[in-house]
RNA sequence: GGAGGAGUUCCCGAGUGGCCAAAGGGGGCAGACUGUAAAUCUGUUGCGUUUCGCUUCGGUGGUUCGAAUCCACCCUCCUCCA
């Protein structure tokens, strides 16, 4: 099976610009194509997970992957998809977000011997002359066009600044700067970057005349429609120190029957066969199947190590029994403790099982907590140094949030 | 530049001098039911030493016994005109 089709069966490819040529090229290995990414945040999260995985599937196929970082534009901030305009970051925490994101994509791809490259567009962009971009590239761009692109439409409503109007400029300068300086022929890009992607194409068209493709990335929705990878208390991120491995595994553990399969088709390596093998599955056999996307996912971005945890972890939980060690952990200190005690709520809050003293004892009082597999009713319950010591407290909140109390 | 309108708790949105920690909905959390799923039902949803106290309705001052509510100035956004 090529790489084209194996792309397809997996339900990744959403548009392109041409399909022959794209199909050609990819599976030859003649494609240098970039993803960019916007430097928002200290890390990269699920989202970014997708395109990651993608730059390594054609990368296995001997496309040259570039990774663009987005200094520049993140000073912009690209309205697509977002209702309000985004905050403005500092140039000091872009550059910092920019370095945490080059750590994280090293785990991915092959950057040895130029397999790979990663660029910042803040290099280019930063010098840029006003007067000359207007006359070199503006001309180029037609507004009543722009206009009509979906991402501005719904922006129209509730209004959109000038500088977030730019966006697709810059993104549009970057291909074509690559082009020119990368030999960059195609883009990648989720599916809310189409029109700036095909901003890039027309670009290139109209100053040098030359063909140049752009494909995009099915945006990964479950049933209700909602992007994935968002939880309540924000994305879920690939830096363990954010999202713990635990967290990790349990996020796509818990992920709906409806969607356990198409996550597992398009972000796992399993082979396709294995897939179409699983696709039988129904009720609770899709449980396993939970399991092991989670598993598989949490081996891509930690490491298989740190998945062998997570699983060992769920399942000494879940299923009882088993090895208690690599559940999530707080070790308390005697500073943590009042007269050699701690009381429940403190307790709690501590480990991160409650934001405030009141939400412990109103979890407590809805009998939503459980310490070593008996029901809290006593919101006043102290614990000594002596209940923490060795594999200390196994605290439980709700049906499946578990965390360990041990003293230092 | 001119004229209007808006900013309320995680989000939407009611409240226009005391009965307001602030209706209703969404979302979240917990309970029941389950398969660590969904749907449904119930409770809950500012903080604390909890029959009470403290902080909160864009910001800063002011009026008042008392302000989300009235006044002044400022900030942000929207609509219309130029």
């Amino acid at each position: 099976m090529t790489l084209y089709d194996e792309l397809t069966a997996r339900g990744l490819i959403a548009q392109v610009t041409n399909e022959e040529e794209i199909r050609e090229m990819i599976n030859n290995g003649k494609a240098t194509f970039y993803i960019g990414f916007d430097c928002t945040a200290d890390s990269l999260h699920v989202g970014h997970f997708m395109a990651l995985c993608l730059m390594k599937r054609l990368q296995m196929a001997g496309n040259r992957p570039i990774a663009l970082i987005g200094g520049g534009t993140t000073m912009i901030g690209d309205p697509s998809g977002r209702t309000d305009m985004r905050k403005m970051l500092t140039k000091e925490d872009i550059d910092h977000n920019a370095a945490c994101f080059k750590r994280q994509m090293e785990r991915f791809i092959d950057f040895s011997d130029g397999k790979a490259l990663m660029l910042n567009n803040a290099d280019w962009l930063l010098d840029l002359n006003y007067i000359e971009l207007l006359r070199e590239v503006g001309a180029c761009f037609s507004v009543n066009n722009m206009l009509r692109a979906e991402c501005y439409k719904q922006r129209m409503e509730k209004g959109l600044s000038f500088l977030e109007f730019n966006y697709m400029i810059m993104q549009s300068y970057d291909f074509y700067y690559m082009f020119q300086h990368y030999g960059c022929n195609m883009q990648f890009g989720g599916n809310d970057q189409w029109s700036n992607m095909l901003g890039g194409t027309e670009l290139i068209r109209r100053k040098l005349g030359k063909d140049a493709h752009a494909m995009t990335i099915t945006l990964l929705l479950n049933s209700e429609g909602k992007k994935m990878g968002k939880t309540a208390a924000g994305a879920v991120w690939l830096d363990p120190n954010k999202t713990s491995p635990y967290d990790f595994y349990q996020y796509w553990r818990n992920v709906d029957d409806a969607d356990a399969l198409k996550c597992i088709r398009m972000l796992t390596f399993l082979p396709l066969e294995q897939i179409d093998e699983m696709e039988k599955w129904e009720g609770s056999q899709l449980n396993q199947a939970k399991e092991i996307l989670a598993y598989e996912l949490t081996k891509l971005v930690h490491g298989q190590e740190e998945a062998d945890k997570a699983q060992t972890a769920a399942k000494a939980l879940f299923v009882g029994g088993g090895d208690m060690s690599n559940v999530p952990a707080t070790t308390l200190t005697e500073a943590d403790l009042t007269d050699g005690k701690i009381g429940l709520l403190d307790l709690m809050i501590k480990c991160g099982l409650a934001p405030s003293k009141k939400e412990a004892r109103r979890l407590v009082e809805q009998g939503g907590v459980e310490v070593n597999g008996q029901k809290a009713a006593d919101a006043t319950a102290a614990f000594t140094k002596e209940d923490l010591a060795g594999d200390g407290l196994m605290l439980k909140k709700g049906k499946k949030v578990f965390h360990r109390a041990v003293a230092q």
